[in-house]
DNA sequence: ATTCTATATGTCAATAGTTACATAGGGTTG
DNA sequence: CAACCCTATGTAACTATTGACATATAGAAT
């Protein structure tokens, strides 16, 4: 089993639904933290179905194309409570920004410049979506937070880890940023 | 060219080594933000090679088999710069624990709690070795940040970058084994 | 009118990365 | 004396992921 098999049994626990509508998860909430896209997502169903995990049903539409509904089942659950306890190994870390960072003696320090203060942007910008998120979260909850055994606990817990890892990647960015002017020789900061 | 690609010619930029040493680098340094084992490292050594980015000369030895010494060449020198300064797009985040957590709440939360007190000592433990190279390093250079120009130059900015990344990850582990024992109704914290 | 977007499901080719297989001499540990 | 580790270079099979191709209808925008 593949973690996406897992990421698509998780979606399935809360709610039957298609491999179109599994797709649009896989880019909004869950794709913050894992992606697929439609050409690895019904495959991944099909192999599913092979194993039992889940079932559907087709339903027949007028207007729009049909759709087939997928449902877990109660060997899908078991196996998917499983791995959700089951130890993680190493994340290996592949980010092509620190890699940049660690070969930036090569160039001129004008040039990097530019790259560390968009990527700092581009982090302030997905914190400030999480941190909307959040708000807007908080705001359905009347502040509270969510308590355990509801499903929005997890989306609670990932927005938190998302809005500490950006505002970290967003802060070291602009350190790097700070730590080239100084180093730079000639044309002082700004 | 691939990101593999520009490592490999990154680490032959500051010296000219084998594809056994670039394995090694690949484990080491380089690995904690990009990895590579020497299966993947020969064949882009060899694709390099083609497009005249690196050269090599074979060094005989006696007590061990003879090795392969790569030199980068003007043109690989050139083309490393270019993706230096080269803009970076999405770094799509791909993290199973992350995964996990938003679906925790289908599982018992004592059994969560050890995943993430597991999750959170790795953490940890990466966060006390990234430390504890960053005290040898400015040990070396008596205490000053390198300067700009210098190969270490490179490996400070990263080796912050970690330190805030672990210190991060494994803040936010400890936050959710809270969360979980104040969520979890029988059995009270410890 | 035409183009674009949304719904809906699929296949196919290419790339990147992991794991195992393969060879081979020298040194170390049990 | 056997089993493993280090040096050193390669190949082969497999898996995961991406991007493009393919089809089809309805509605909205240009």
């Amino acid at each position: 089993m593949t973690n996406l098999g897992y990421a698509l049994l998780g979606l399935l626990a809360r709610e039957a639904q298609s491999g179109y509508d599994l797709a649009q998860s896989m880019k909004m909430p869950v794709g913050f933290f894992w992606q697929a896209n439609h050409s690895q997502i019904y495959p991944e169903l099909a192999r599913l179905q092979a194993e039992e995990l889940v079932t559907h049903q087709v339903v027949e539409q007028h207007d729009r194309p049909n759709k087939k509904i997928y449902t877990i089942t109660e060997a899908g659950l078991e196996i998917l409570k499983k791995w959700l306890i089951s130890p993680v190994d190493g994340v290996p870390v592949r980010d092509e920004l620190v890699l940049k960072a660690y070969y930036l003696w090569l160039v001129d320090p004008a040039r990097s410049v530019a790259l560390f203060e968009q990527q700092a942007h581009r982090h302030r910008q997905q914190l400030a979506q999480y941190e909307k998120i959040l708000r807007e979260g908080k705001a359905a909850t009347e502040g509270k937070p969510p308590t355990l055994n509801h499903p929005f606990f997890g989306g609670y817990l990932t927005l938190m880890r998302g809005i500490g890892y950006e505002r970290e990647y967003a802060g070291w960015c602009e350190w790097v940023v700070e730590q080239l002017k100084l180093a730079m020789p000639d044309r002082p900061a700004e």
